[in-house]
This record gives structure tokens, C-alpha cells and sequence, in this order.
DNA sequence: CTCCAGGTTCCGG
DNA sequence: CCGGAACATGGA
């Protein structure tokens, strides 16, 4: 990050309520991949709007007149404790629960979070973060903000315009092909984002998985982060390894299917929460055991 | 060096 | 419907 201008961390903030919100582990979770640590707090831009945040017990602190903005993207008006109140009451769930309490599931824009989970798969997060920042380099627009150079994240129409080298030299590897078609199939309106929220989950779901690149957990991936279908759940390996060593321990040949089933039944109306829980739970502290 | 990472797609039973 | 393999790259 170049320094476009000396400056401290802002100081026209003001605050506003976060009582149950907890801004670090929200940031840590692997739902979003380009926020940086500045001061004592972040900073990031959501859509086109650069935005400083930082968390003072319960109230978080913000660069004046994104309260709007800053409130929807960390979704504050979501009731985390009536949420908690339809988990299951497992052990696996209640680790997970306390270890992740304060997280919230985002409301992000729909392109940028369609757009960095294409290029997700077979990634590690640190990884994922790199790519989107060289993306946002390479084709984003520099906004000054704060005494640092922030990129927005390229809309469709840019990256429809840039060859795959271009993409391939962000490091995507065979995901870039998938993130250029599938900014090309939105570019031309064949895929309408807009639309597709007025969708119910099934048909969004189909919908999605017609881009390139995009299948059933990015979809769902998509679905939870970016158009607050709360009840979707992506099952990736950390959560195909929950699902399999603690919900189906010593069972044979369970099959996709059966693990969809279950989750989708099992986990409830919020079932898109218990599985973000679980994710960053698993993440953060599984260690394989000696020996096996 | 080997293993694996917030998968998708295609191909053969 | 199911399992397997290919696909790029870099951190552990």
C-alpha cells in the first residue's frame, strides 16, 4: 500500500452502537479478503466508498456519513442472540459458538464477493487475499483515503475488457479463465445480479452456478455472503472434515449427498451462521493428531 | 521435497 | 448418482 499522502489515522469519526458485534474475528473469518489493520482499528473500501472502523467495546467508531453503509455491510441489525437461540446445543456447536460469538454474517456486494470466491477454490485464505489485492491493483481505481492508496474492487465491465494473461499475472492460475467468464457473462447481461436477489435459494442457487468457475459451494458461498440467505450452507473441506469426524464419526461411505441433507436439516433456520461458526472454529484451531 | 488449500468440471462405472 | 483426475500456485 503506497502512501499517497502523510497522514494519522482519521479523526472525523463517530460512533456508533455494535453491542454484540465483535469487528476483529468478523474480518479474520474468510468472508472477506481486503481489509487492513491501520491504527487502532481498519481500513477498507465497501463498494466504491473508502471507510475507516474501528472497535471501542461496544460501539465502533467510523469515518463520518458511512454509518449507512458501514451498518448493512457488517449487517449490526442482525440478533445474534436470538440466532444463537436455534442452534443445536451439540458440543461441536457450542465450541464453535464460543470461539466465533460477535461474528456476523456480511451483506457485501454481490459482484466483488462473486468475483473472489472464483477464485477461492483450492486456495488458502492468505492466498485468496493476494489474489484479490492484485486484482484490485491491477484494475481498480486508487482512492486516496487516510494518507493511503486503497483500490476499489473492479466491476465486471473492467475485467470483461482484460485477457486472461492479464488475470494470469494476478497469480489466478486456471481460475482465471473462470473469473473472465464469468465477468463476461454479467458484463453482456446474460447473468443479472440485481435479479437474481428477487430469486428464492433454489433458483439463485441454478442461477449462479451458470457462471463459470461457480459451483454449489460458491454459489452458496455467494448466496449467504452477499444476498443474506441465511440459511444457505457452503461445505468445503473444513466443514466436509466437521461434518464427517464429528456428526458422522465411525460411519462408512456417507456420501455428498447425505452430508447436504443433514446440514440442511440438522443446523436450522440460521444454518449459514452455525456453519461460518464451525468454519472459523476448525480453521483457527485444528491441529492434525500425532501419528495418523 | 511433499502435502494441501473456503472447488469445479469432465469422464467412466 | 458416485468416485477419480486434472487443473496452478505458494505456504507450511
Amino acid at each position: 500500500m503506497k502512501h499517497c499522502k502523510p497522514e494519522a489515522p482519521p479523526t472525523d469519526l463517530v460512533r456508533i452502537a455494535a453491542p454484540d458485534f465483535d469487528l476483529l474475528r468478523t474480518l479474520d473469518s474468510g468472508q472477506v479478503f481486503h481489509w487492513h489493520p491501520h491504527g487502532a482499528g481498519w481500513v477498507g473500501t465497501i463498494g466504491d466508498q473508502p471507510v475507516f472502523v474501528e472497535q471501542r467495546g461496544k460501539s465502533l467508531w467510523i469515518s463520518r456519513g458511512t454509518e449507512d453503509v458501514v451498518r448493512h455491510y457488517f449487517a449490526l441489525d442482525h440478533a445474534l442472540k436470538e440466532i444463537y437461540a436455534t442452534f443445536p446445543a451439540d458440543p461441536a456447536m457450542n465450541g464453535a459458538l464460543d470461539y466465533c460469538k460477535g461474528i456476523t454474517i456480511m451483506q457485501q456486494p454481490a459482484w466483488e464477493c462473486v468475483a473472489t470466491f472464483i477464485t477461492s477454490s483450492l486456495k488458502q485464505v492468505a492466498h485468496i487475499r493476494q489474489m484479490s489485492l492484485a486484482i484490485r491493483k491491477a484494475f481498480g481505481e486508487p482512492v486516496c483515503f487516510s494518507g493511503l492508496e486503497l483500490f476499489t474492487y473492479p466491476p465486471p465491465e473492467r475485467l470483461a475488457l482484460a485477457s486472461e494473461k492479464q488475470l494470469r499475472d494476478c497469480k489466478l492460475g486456471f481460475r482465471a479463465k473462470n473469473l473472465l467468464g464469468a465477468a463476461r457473462k454479467i458484463a453482456d447481461g446474460e447473468i443479472d445480479l440485481q435479479r437474481i436477489g428477487t430469486m428464492d435459494d433454489p433458483e439463485a442457487l441454478a442461477e449462479l452456478c451458470k457462471l463459470p468457475g461457480v459451483g454449489e459451494k460458491v454459489a452458496n458461498c455467494v448466496l449467504l455472503f452477499a444476498y443474506g440467505r441465511l440459511r444457505a450452507f457452503p461445505i468445503d473441506v473444513w466443514i466436509e472434515r466437521v461434518l464427517r469426524e464429528i456428526y458422522f464419526r465411525g460411519k462408512r461411505s456417507v456420501t455428498a449427498s447425505r452430508l447436504k441433507r443433514f446440514s440442511r436439516e440438522y443446523f436450522g433456520p440460521y444454518g449459514g451462521y452455525a456453519q461460518q461458526y464451525l468454519f472459523h472454529h476448525a480453521r483457527k484451531t485444528y491441529r492434525t493428531p500425532p501419528g495418523s
